[in-house]
RNA sequence: CCGCUCUUAGCUCAGUCUGGCAGAGCAGUCGACUGUAGAUCGACUUGCCCCCCGUUCAAAUCGGGGAGAGCGGACCA
C-alpha cells in the first residue's frame, strides 16, 4: 500500500480530517501512531462499535493503535461513574472493545490498552496540567468540552479539567493522530492550539460521524430504544429496529440506514460478503446489495421498503453483535461488578 | 462560621401564603391509520410530595429537628 492508499483506508467512513496534508505527512514517518480514548461510563453500544471498527482500518494502514480507557475522565464528567467502580468499568470497556475489534477482523493483541490513571497522575503530565489550568480561561475550556462533557446549571470543575487532561493525553501517549467521534472536535482543536505552547506536536485529527438514534434525532445514552446494546439478543435487536424511525425514501436522521452504512457494510466488506435482504414474494422477492450506495439508491427511489430494510439490517447487526454479546455474558461477574445497579 | 432559597410523576415544574381526594406539560404504554417507524387521532398509566418528630378531626401545605443541593455574606492581622 502506498501512502495515498493508506490515507484512503484510514479516512473512509469518516466525517472530517484535520488536516489531510498533515495526515499524509504523518503516514510517511517510521511508525505513525493513533489513539482513541473512551471514558468508561455507561454500557457500550452500537455507536461505539462503528468508531471501534475503524481501528481495524488503522491497523491495516500500518498505524500503531492505542486505546485509552480514561477512567479518571469517567469520574470527572459529573461523576458519571462512581469512583470505586472505575476499575471494574475499565475492565469491562477493555473486554468489550477487544471483542468488537475482533469482529472487525483485527487482532486485539495489536492494540495497546492504557488506563488513564497509569500515567495521568505522574509527572510531567501533572505539571503540564497545572500550567494549563493557569493558562486557560473557564469559557475556553467550557466551549471546548461543550459537546462532550455533561452540561448542567451548576457545572463542576471536573468537567473543565477533563478537557485539559484530554488534550494532554494526546501528548502523553505520544500519538500522532487523535481519533474520535466528531463530538470530540472542540477538545482536539484546543489540543492543537495549546500543545505547541508546552513543547508538544499538535495532533492530526480524524473524526468519525455520530450516528442518528433509532428514535429519530441523536442517539441518546438515556434512551434505551434509541440504540442497540452490545448485550441485546437477536430478538431485541429486531424489536428495536422494528420500532425505529425510518420514513420511506428519506435518508436524513435515518438511524437504520446509518447503521447499515457505517457498521454493516464495512463489516460485510471485510468478510467479502453482500448485504442480503429477505423479502416476501408478493413484494418482489429477495434482494442483494454489494455496496451501500446501491442500497441507498433503492431506498430513496422507494424500491426498498423500510420494513424490509429494517428486517435485513436487524439480522446483520445481530450477527455482528452476537460474538461481543457472548463474550461479555460469558464472564458472569464482568457486567455485574461494573454495573451493580443494573445487574444484581 | 453566618444568612437566605430550593427538594412533589421518568423529566421540567404548578400546588404550600389561607391545612380538606396528588396536579399540568413533556415522556411512556395501548389501540386506529399506514406493508415499518414517525406524524395525527382516541384511550390509559405514572408518586416514600427528601427524612424524622410534633400540632390538628385532617398535613405536600403549619411548627421543631435533620439531610442533600444552590446562592450570598463574613473572615482575610
Amino acid at each position: 500500500m502506498d501512502t495515498a492508499e493508506r490515507r484512503d483506508l484510514m479516512t473512509r467512513y469518516t466525517e472530517e480530517v484535520v488536516t489531510d496534508e498533515e495526515l499524509l505527512d504523518v503516514l510517511e514517518r517510521d511508525s505513525p501512531s493513533a489513539y482513541i480514548g473512551y471514558a468508561p461510563t455507561g454500557e457500550m453500544h452500537i455507536g461505539h462499535f462503528t468508531t471501534i471498527r475503524k481501528l481495524a482500518d488503522f491497523l491495516r494502514a500500518g498505524v500503531e493503535v492505542t486505546v485509552l480507557v480514561a477512567d479518571l475522565h469517567a469520574h470527572l464528567d459529573d461523576e458519571k461513574s462512581p469512583f470505586d467502580l472505575l476499575d471494574a468499568r475499565t475492565d469491562y470497556y477493555q473486554q468489550a472493545i477487544e471483542a468488537m475489534v475482533e469482529v472487525a477482523g483485527a487482532d486485539p493483541e495489536n492494540i495497546e490498552f492504557v488506563q488513564g490513571r497509569e500515567f495521568e497522575l505522574d509527572q510531567p503530565y501533572t505539571l503540564d496540567l497545572y500550567r494549563m489550568l493557569a493558562d486557560t480561561t473557564i469559557s475556553r475550556a467550557t466551549r471546548a468540552g461543550s459537546e462532550v462533557v455533561r452540561q448542567s446549571d451548576n457545572p463542576k470543575l471536573g468537567g473543565l479539567v477533563y478537557t485539559l487532561m484530554q488534550s494532554l493525553d494526546v501528548a502523553a501517549l505520544d500519538a500522532d493522530i487523535a481519533y474520535g467521534g466528531i463530538d470530540q472536535r472542540g477538545i482536539y482543536m484546543l489540543a492543537r492550539e495549546m500543545l505547541p505552547d508546552y513543547g508538544y506536536d499538535k495532533p492530526v485529527c480524524v473524526f468519525a460521524p455520530l450516528l442518528s438514534g433509532l428514535t429519530g434525532g441523536k442517539m441518546s445514552a438515556s434512551d434505551a430504544a434509541s440504540k442497540v446494546n452490545l448485550t441485546d439478543d437477536r430478538e431485541t435487536v429486531r424489536e428495536k429496529l422494528g420500532q425505529a424511525y425510518c420514513p420511506m425514501g428519506e435518508v436524513e436522521d435515518n438511524g437504520v440506514l446509518e447503521y447499515a452504512r457505517y457498521l454493516v457494510f464495512p463489516l460485510l466488506e471485510e468478510q467479502d460478503e453482500a448485504f442480503q435482504v429477505e423479502r416476501p414474494e408478493k413484494f418482489g422477492g429477495d434482494l442483494v446489495y454489494e455496496d451501500y450506495e446501491s442500497l441507498e439508491a433503492d431506498f430513496v427511489s422507494e424500491d426498498l421498503h423500510p420494513q424490509d430494510l429494517k428486517n435485513a439490517t436487524a439480522d446483520h447487526i445481530a450477527d455482528a453483535v452476537a460474538p461481543v454479546r457472548e463474550r461479555l455474558l460469558a464472564d458472569s461477574d464482568l457486567l455485574a461488578t461494573a454495573y451493580p445497579d443494573q445487574y444484581d
